[in-house]
DNA sequence: TGATACATGTAAGGGGTTACATGATTTC
DNA sequence: GAAATCATGTAACCCCTTACATGTATCA
């Protein structure tokens, strides 16, 4: 998927690993990211798929860069991903849900600051969408104006954030709750 | 982090490879899950960290079984790792959202079908929640009342998945409402 | 003077999936 | 007679993380 990610974000501008890297980071960091070595050699991978080439491009006081761009065989294969439908859901692994399924072993004190904790880091993922994330679209929105069907889909990805972390928030005060009255 | 799901789920009774991947597939199976492919190898990776023992049983009319027990170790390492509470969040990976977040470039028709697909995989395992695991859930309690806090556990992570599922509904007709407006 | 930004890569190792291999018993 | 259940494992491969390696320019 990662390679999709990379072909999707050429077509956005970003054309070095180091870009790439960057833009992924302010974009669709929240729900897809990669460490900059596994970007740079899985581009290398796409450019022996054909899927993309790549030209050196040395730079004044800076070093030099690997400049990617798309093949038609690169943009074909993308846009058959973007149309191409999956008929089943990834499986998720969350680690917190794995601890809380075994905790009936834990004490009542321990149990609730763990809560607590989860509580403040979803609070704040969520007030970094409704600030951040969105100054980020608007940003974009304001400096070139084209880009709004665009920034319509990235609005989604980041309503989705908002719900979802807005529903973690519910349901962890909801189990607090449960826990001060029943334990 | 499988480590951790196969400890604990040894003091629940399964002991084998096999019994845990039931056990799991029954149980943790949405929020964790592994193939029996691997378990049977962090078992053994496990055995060797001396955190479990195991024995293989001879049986008549099935095949021999390598039944597993933990030791004092493995459940002091547990115990420690059910304490400590982790200061931050999984970075997760959604590849829905990263294909709408570069649908810009798709029709009306294919985005509202695959939304659509979306929603039915949603609504399909919201129902397998309300259904199925509180069935699963209902029925240990009948078989062991004795397992009543356990169960409480279960069912928090339980309601965790119906919260997220019902959100990401809401998003998803949200979203389509949008699409359907807009576009 | 030390940290950060720019810029690209390799290597080792971890965790996971898929495929392969075996073989008896039970159920349809 | 075929498929599913019980039962355990290995091997190849893929993706990812962490650590290592290098080197200049700018900023505090």
């Amino acid at each position: 998927m990662l390679k999709y990610a990379l072909l999707g974000l050429l077509q956005y501008g970003a054309s070095t690993g180091y870009e790439l890297k960057q833009f992924m980071d302010t974009s669709t960091a929240n729900f897809w990211h990669a460490k900059l070595s596994q970007i740079y050699v899985t581009l290398k991978a796409l450019e022996q798929e054909g899927l993309v080439t790549s030209d050196v491009q040395e730079q004044e006081k800076r070093p030099d860069r690997r400049v990617y761009s798309l093949t038609a065989q690169g943009t074909q294969e993308f846009d058959q991903w973007l149309q191409t439908s999956s008929a089943e859901l990834p499986q998720l692994k969350e680690p917190f849900l794995l601890k809380l399924f075994f905790c009936a072993r834990l004490d009542k004190q321990s149990l609730l600051a763990q809560l607590k904790l989860q509580r403040e880091l979803h609070q704040k993922l969520l007030h970094g969408y409704q600030t951040q994330t969105r100054a980020i679209i608007a940003n974009v929105l304001q400096n070139a104006p084209e880009m709004e069907r665009d920034a319509l889909f990235w609005g989604f990805t980041l309503r989705s954030g908002e719900l979802a972390e807005e529903a973690t928030l519910r349901w962890l005060d909801e189990t607090m709750e449960t826990i001060q009255k029943e334990l």
